[in-house]
Formats: C-alpha cells, structure tokens, sequence
DNA sequence: TTCTCATTTCAATGATATTTGAATTATTGA
DNA sequence: TCAATAATTCAAATATCATTGAAATGAGAA
C-alpha cells in the first residue's frame, strides 16, 4: 500500500452510495450481492450503482464475479486490512515505548499536552 | 460514529495533501506540528494547508491548539479508532463462527468461493 | 438466430472541490 | 501604538466528481 493506493480506496469509500454499498458487502460477506440488488438496495440507478462499484473495484476493495447473468460483488477483506495498517503506520515514529499501535487498539502515546511549549 | 461522519472522515483523508498532514501528524505524535511547518513540509500554500487542516480538523481526526502566534495540529487517535470500527463492523453479519472481526486482524470468513451458485 | 434480462459505457449536464492571491484576524515585540 | 509574524478567510477561476438517460455489451432462453 502506498500514498497514491489510500487515497484511491479512501475516496472509493468517501461516498455515500459507496460506503453503503461497501458496508451491506461486509456484512453478506463472501457470497456477496449482485449489482441489480445493491442498486435496489441502495436506491440509485443501475448506471449509477455501476458506476460506483466500479471505482470500488478499482480501488480493490472489492471483487466482481460473473454468475450466469448476474455480477456478485464482494468485499476483499485484505485490501481493508492494507489500508488500515497503512494509516495508522509509523505512529509516533513507531516508538514502542511510547506507541502500542492502534490497529491493536492499545493506548495511544499519553495525552496531548494541553499548553507546552 | 455514524455513515455521514465516516463520510466526511474519509473524505478528509482521501486527498494527497491531507493524507500527508495526516501521516505526518501520526508520526510526530502528541506534541503535533505547527501550521507554517506542515505548509512547508507538504509542499503547499499557507491559505491551502489552512484550507485542508479544516478539513481534518471538521471530521474530528485531527485537533488544533494554539501556542503562542501558531497553531499546532495533533492526531485525535480515538477518532481513527472508531472509523476503523464503524468501516469492518458487522463483518459477516457478525457471526464471530465464521468471521472473528478485521481489527483483531483474525482470519476471515473462509475463502470467497470463485463458482458457487 | 432472435429475444430478453442484467449490466456497463458514454456524452452531457449539474454539483463539489481545490487553488490562488489579496484582504483580514490574532498574537507578540519594539 | 505601530510593525512584524502566523494563520485564516474570501471570491474567482479551474478542476474533478456524480447523475441522467440512451446506446452498447454479454449471457442465456426460446
């Protein structure tokens, strides 16, 4: 993962139509949903509902796969993963110490002083 | 943390600029970097990094404290821990049997099946 | 092949975001 | 108070993104 990578999925999932999409598929998990109903589901246009996913997929948060007629899309739950380690990576200059980490949801480097310097 | 905030979150971060205060921030931790020093480190105006901390600081990922003639900007790591919730709950519908949650970095719900139905 | 269903692509329009430079506010030192 | 420094706000210009409806593609059934 690098910059250019997380600004491509972020923006995939800074909308609102998207970030449903996104989250109704983490939540079907891996059998996924095809575009006909996530465009129901969400209430755009199936041209719009294309459009979205598409930059979803683009991103590689999610994948597509043909069945018979219908299009699937689910979630590629490494992709997420990637990007959260990404954000949250080198914090507080990665010093342990200091820094548990966040992905492992220990504290964060003690409070932010309020009136330093 | 609901779909409007998480919205305006990523928003904030799904831009080249920003996402570099961001992990900037990240990385200097609680005591934070000075608004002329991010403008100068990212490599953009004053009035546009004022434009884009905004922004970060809107959306809660990012808070600003004033010392002296500047203002420093430091990392809300809560809020970026109740993003990275609100994007993985419910994974798998929350059945911890097939799904044991994306920010404890546990295995997901088995593979995504390439021919089913 | 021909018809239908599901989905995607396209061009045009409208809506949002970003950058720029000048003007403004806030803080401090002379 | 006046000048200097740091930061923000504003309006105008440009650039990017989202929606629409029509046309095109792809897969399967008649």
């Amino acid at each position: 993962m690098n910059e250019h990578d997380a600004i491509i999925a972020l923006g995939a999932l800074a909308q609102e139509s998207r970030l449903q999409v996104y989250r109704r598929l983490m939540q079907a998990g891996p059998s996924g949903i095809s575009a006909g109903d996530l465009a129901e589901q969400v209430g755009v246009s199936r041209s719009s509902l294309s459009f979205h996913v598409a930059q979803l997929e683009r991103s590689g948060l999610v994948r597509a796969r043909r069945q018979h007629r219908n299009v699937f899309y689910s979630v590629e739950i490494d992709a997420m993963r990637r990007l959260l380690t990404f954000l949250t990576q080198d914090c507080c200059n990665g010093n342990p110490d200091i820094c548990g980490g966040l992905t492992a949801n220990a504290a964060f480097c003690g409070a932010i002083p309020e009136t330093e310097q």
